[in-house]
RNA sequence: GGGCGUUUAGCUCAGUUGGCUAGAGCAUCUCGUUUACACCGAGAGGGUCGGGGGUUCGAGUCCCUCAACGCCCA
């Protein structure tokens, strides 16, 4: 970087300084990435990829500028600093924006249609009116839209991220849809498959009807829903009524067993019976100790599938499939078989309806054939829903993809679960939510997904002579290969005329879970086995994952589960956690609920310095509300250090003047003061917890500016009383060494201020300056130096202002007499601090007592004040 | 129902292994144009540290218990 030394301007504004830094650390290279470095050298950051296609808020801001701090402090104490950035463009939210924006929606069923024109933009259509139906297109055409949006997206994000003042080497940008993104994921998918952690089933599983999936565990919320008891005539083998209470009636017809508890001795005995259902199927009763005896009539029926626990019963008492619910979530019309006669006849009213509209038709045909006892008694459960859907998942039968991650498995459980142990979370009380997550799992991860924008899964399947896919034995592209498309590549040995023919082949039609590729994202941003590239090991196992606690059942957890596959080793070392941000009432903000703050106007308003205040403000891992007022001190804080560096250096003071040395006893305090401080500091860096270290380098700070440079004054002019050469050359001594080190200090928080009065007076960037030393500036001291006289001479300077301002008078009032009293201990301080203190307070006379002062204070003065002219 | 977190001045929050006469900022009030700063400075008022019990010479800090709020998972 150029050199500086510019001095300070007349007048110092924070103003424009964003825009005038920005440009200059890109061309100085400043945060740019050593690729030669050793590992041991390196440090290394999984930046969370953003979802470029979702809006921006301050939330970014916040758990953004926190990495920045880390990454900062790190590159201070001379690791070369692995920052990138990502984006992530993949999956469901860009289709979803797209398909509003442009008014379309991808039928992966038509062909490619070369220069299709979408019939909106921003959602409107050429007559500015609000689009009311989507146009069709191919999945080509739909996956150029998605690339044409999230290209504008990406342009904003990065915008806003320079504005903040993050130290991203921009030149490691990935893009999670990018061919390397592609490729890795299907590398590391075929990998799975290869050593058998990926596999594929045909099983029930959750689905959600509009986005047309099925979703894994870890994308389930459940939302209290309203519904009702029915409660439903079965008949005994006597003939006698079984009555059983059900939420969901319309599943009668897939009803294939009642089940009770094996310890209820109301049913026990009835094991293996055979009950006629109110349509007239006769179903056996089973035992199981899923079924509880204090709900309903304490036995329920056996749906495929009414929820999980129907499913967990069908495995495990190995009962037959009747499925009724399609992938469009209205009842088939594949017609169970063991349906006959007046059940038949009901069942067929409902084929081709809606789950409600087949309820209603069910309920009200067992009503009038006396299927049903009494009224429909209402409650309200929890549903499970697809964490961005709006309607209740079903749960439908296909064929899927899963990768293991102990769901299943209690030796791969215990394994993940240790690898939890292995990563230092920030704060430590987060590793909880792992470790409860990893036990709890149920089942593997399910990760095809039903979607087009996506990395597609990279597989083709032989059909046989009647033209069925043979899907035991995938036919897979060598690695070289990747990335691949399937649906429009053909694999080796096959022509392309050959697909979809009987003795041919067909494309897996399915893409990736989004989690699938972004659990890849330190091999993506590393390089992993990329051409030449030997990034990978000088940055792998990373040393940093920051995110969000929400996301650690899904990306935090997933990445570890690739890693330990992969590589047998955890993904990176510590994992920083960031909380939520809360509205300003302590609501968290949503879109929905539309109380989100856009973070560009903050900006403006008090500068990137003073928002990044209020982010580096909150504690680590702790929900924080939106706070204007935080920001205001954030704006003060960088505003006073542009004033007291312009009264530093103005008054003379240089590099020079560093190396000059510090002898009067309160400079002296001053710089241990500094290098305790700089302990402090550098332990709670290390520690993540950045909010300590800018809380104990403001409080320094300030006594800095509201006591230390006005006992000093005087004195740094030259125009002490007592005034004596080495007087002044120690205080200039002391300005210069404060100023340096609070300037480095302060560097990961304000970096637009720091850096402007770096500039005034040295050469090139703050951010690549070391971090100061504690024991430099405890030699600067000497170790015998007394931290305590600027204490004393603090609590001094309040007692001799007191008295002016309770008299209404101005501080510059002369003292014409103080009497101080004070205890033995700090006599030796005061009188250390004295020929300061009365210069600065223009004290002209002073006597001091030896005795505990009264009213338990350090000091006690009494004074006398000139007369009011 | 299980797990985790939070509860300290009107508001937002610090208070590391128990030693504090409990702090900061904002807000409030009263002053002040002092050669860095009016995007400023000085000073003041304001708290039975959620409730109860215990350990200890000493508890905001440790233990037990209860309560409220929030998050995660059933």
């Amino acid at each position: 970087m150029q050199k500086h030394g510019s001095g300070a301007p007349a007048k110092a504004s924070l103003d424009g300084l964003e825009e005038k830094w920005d440009p200059l650390w890109t061309e100085g290279a400043v945060y740019e990435f050593d690729r030669s470095a050793h590992r041991a050298d390196v440090f290394s950051i999984d930046t969370p990829p953003p979802t470029v296609s979702g809006s921006l808020h301050v939330g970014h801001i916040f758990s953004y500028a926190h990495t920045d701090l880390i990454a900062r402090y790190q590159r201070m104490t001379g690791k070369n600093v692995f920052y990138p950035m990502g984006w992530d463009d993949n999956g469901l939210p860009t289709e979803r924006r797209v398909q509003n924006y442009f008014g379309v929606r991808c039928d992966p069923s038509l062909p490619y249609q070369p220069g299709f024109q979408p019939p909106a933009k921003e959602g409107l259509d050429v007559n500015g009116k609000k689009l009311k139906q989507q146009v069709p297109i191919s999945r080509p055409n739909f996956i150029e839209l998605c690339n044409q949006l999230v290209e504008v997206d990406e342009k904003a994000f990065e915008d806003l991220f320079r504005h903040l003042g993050l130290s991203v080497d921009w030149s490691l940008l990935y893009e999670t849809i990018s061919d390397k993104a592609r490729r890795i994921s299907q590398k590391a998918f075929l990998r799975n498959l290869a050593n058998g952690q990926a596999y594929q089933q045909e099983a029930p599983s959750l689905w959600d009807v509009t986005f047309q999936t099925a979703v894994a565990q870890a994308e389930l919320k459940d939302v209290e829903r309203p519904s009702a008891y029915h409660t439903l005539r079965f008949r005994r083998p006597d003939g006698s009524d079984l009555l059983i209470d059900t939420t969901r009636p319309e599943l009668l017809p897939a009803c294939v067993a009642v089940v009770a508890n094996p310890a209820d001795d109301r049913f026990q005995d009835m094991d293996g019976q055979m009950i006629t259902t109110p349509l007239g199927v006769q179903v056996p009763l089973r035992l199981h100790e899923l079924a509880d005896p204090e709900k309903g009539t304490g036995i329920a029926m056996i749906c495929t599938f009414g929820d999980t626990t129907d499913v967990t019963w069908w495995r495990e008492l190995n009962l037959p499939s009747r499925a009724v619910i399609n992938r469009a979530g209205r009842f088939t019309d594949e017609v169970p078989d063991v349906l006959t006669g007046p059940g038949l006849a009901i069942y067929q009213e409902m084929i081709g309806k809606t789950v409600h509209t087949g309820k209603e038709i069910l309920v009200k045909a067992l009503t009038d054939a006396g299927g049903i006892v009494g009224e429909p008694r209402p409650m309200t459960h929890p549903v499970k829903f697809f964490e961005k859907g709006d309607k209740p998942l079903e749960i439908v039968s296909s064929r899927q993809w899963y990768i293991r991650n102990g769901g299943r498995d209690s030796d791969i459980n215990a394994q993940l679960v240790k690898r939890g142990e292995e990563i230092n979370f920030h704060p430590p009380y987060m590793r909880a939510r792992y470790k409860n997550w990893v036990e709890g799992l149920n089942g593997d991860w399910l990760i095809s997904r039903q979607r087009f924008f996506g990395v597609p899964i990279p597989l083709w399947y032989r059909l046989d002579a009647a033209g069925e896919p043979l899907y035991k034995d995938p036919l897979s592209p060598p690695e070289t290969a990747l990335p691949i498309d399937p649906s429009v590549d053909v694999p080796d040995g096959f022509t392309p005329d050959q697909r979809g023919k009987a003795g041919g082949f067909m494309a897996d039609p399915d893409v990736m879970d989004t989690w699938a590729t972004s659990s890849l994202t330190p091999q993506i941003a590393g390089d992993w086995e990329e051409g030449t590239s030997d990034l990978f090991h000088r940055v792998f196992p990373f040393d940093m994952r920051p995110q969000g606690h929400d996301i650690i059942r899904t990306w935090l957890f997933s990445t570890v589960v690739r890693a330990h596959f992969e590589h047998n080793s955890v993904p990176w070392t510590n994992a920083a956690i960031s909380g939520w941000i809360l509205d300003p009432d302590r609501k968290k903000m949503s879109k929905s609920v539309g109380n989100v703050v856009v973070p560009t106007e903050s900006l403006e308003t008090y500068g990137s310095d003073a928002v990044r205040y209020w982010a580096a403000s909150a504690r680590p891992g702790t929900d924080t509300a939106f706070d204007e007022s935080q920001m205001k001190v954030g704006r003060r804080l960088a505003i006073k250090l542009l004033n007291a560096s312009k009264f530093a250096l103005g008054m003379g003071v240089d590099i020079d003047a560093m190396n000059q040395p510090v002898t009067e006893a309160l400079d002296r305090a001053l710089v241990i003061r500094l290098s305790r401080l700089v302990t402090e500091c550098t332990e709670a860096f290390d520690g993540y917890d950045y909010a300590r270290a800018l809380e104990r380098t403001e409080s320094l700070f300030w006594a800095f500016t509201d006591d230390y440079i006005e006992l000093v004054k005087n004195r740094a002019y030259g125009q002490a009383t007592v005034a004596s050469a080495d007087g002044t050359s120690s205080a200039h001594a002391t300005l210069a060494i404060t100023l340096d080190t609070l300037l480095r200090l302060l560097a990961p928080f304000l970096p637009f201020a720091t850096e402007e009065v770096w500039s005034w007076w040295r050469d090139g960037s703050i951010h690549q300056a070391p971090w100061p030393r504690a024991d430099t500036l405890l030699s600067k001291a000497g170790a015998d130096a007394d931290p305590e006289i600027l204490t004393v001479a603090g609590i001094a300077l309040t007692e001799l202002r007191r008295p002016k301002t309770e008299a209404k008078r101005s501080l510059k009032t002369r003292i014409t007499d103080a009497r101080f009293t004070v205890a033995d201990t700090d006599r030796v301080r005061l009188d250390a601090a004295l020929p300061d203190l009365t210069d600065s307070a223009l004290i002209d006379t002073v006597d001091i007592r030896i005795a505990e002062p009264e009213g338990g204070g350090r000091i006690a003065v009494t004074v006398a004040l000139e007369p009011e002219a």
